[in-house]
DNA sequence: CAGGATCCGTAACGATACTG
DNA sequence: CAGTATCGTTACGGATCCTG
């Protein structure tokens, strides 16, 4: 009984895995936060997301592709326009951020006020 | 109206990251997990989690007894007992915690449904 | 504009040995 | 038992420059 609870507990660590990673990084975040609001070119996020480089930007957009939270689309035209959305897919992350904001905020205050 | 939108959500980014960062880590989501069930000992959660040194079990409990989500009783006696529990304030973890796993299962069976 | 390539420093983590 | 201490490696991210 009370290993099957710890097994169970174990096959649970390795999704909740996933959506640390998926939200972690330095970057991330930002990203899908500004996205959730509207779609954006790449310039844009470089610009709205102050201290970050070309490396990192297109590293951490390919990994929120890759997971379908964002979507990349390429415009034709000049001169060529690519635009970075949100899917509906990383919509239903916001559930999750929201506790995550509402818990950590909380959390700030406590530890603000009874320090160790 | 759209800027002050984008303010509010980097004032939310601060707590967020708080959040991923207490539960980031290697260990620190499986040292909370087993902790949920009952209280352990030191040895007790070096056995129980498979690969992990001395070195960072101490410094991944360090962290989360900063933020009080995980005491650490010392019961004198021979030989003095050492037992790490969680705290009731850790428990609030939960609900956090049972909704990336809802989610991150859903997103392993879409990932492998749908590979890129 | 939208990246890619390269080099580099730090911080996280691992391995091993040792202590009260 | 409950940790420390030391050393080594790797991975993350930064800085800078370059390209179609």
């Amino acid at each position: 009984m009370k290993k099957a609870s710890i097994e169970e507990c174990a096959r649970s660590i390795l999704p909740i895995r996933d959506v640390l990673d998926i939200l972690s990084g330095k970057w991330k975040l930002q990203i899908i936060m500004l996205l959730m609001f509207e779609k954006r070119r790449f310039k844009d996020l470089q610009n709205l997301i102050h201290g970050i480089t070309p490396k990192m930007l297109t590293k951490e957009l390919r990994q929120l592709e890759i997971n379908q939270l964002v979507s990349r689309t390429v415009y034709d035209g000049s001169p060529v326009y690519i635009e970075y959305a949100i899917t509906p897919y990383g919509r239903t992350l916001k559930k999750i951020i929201l506790e995550m904001e509402d818990w950590g905020k909380k959390h700030r205050k406590r530890i603000m006020a009874k320090p160790v």
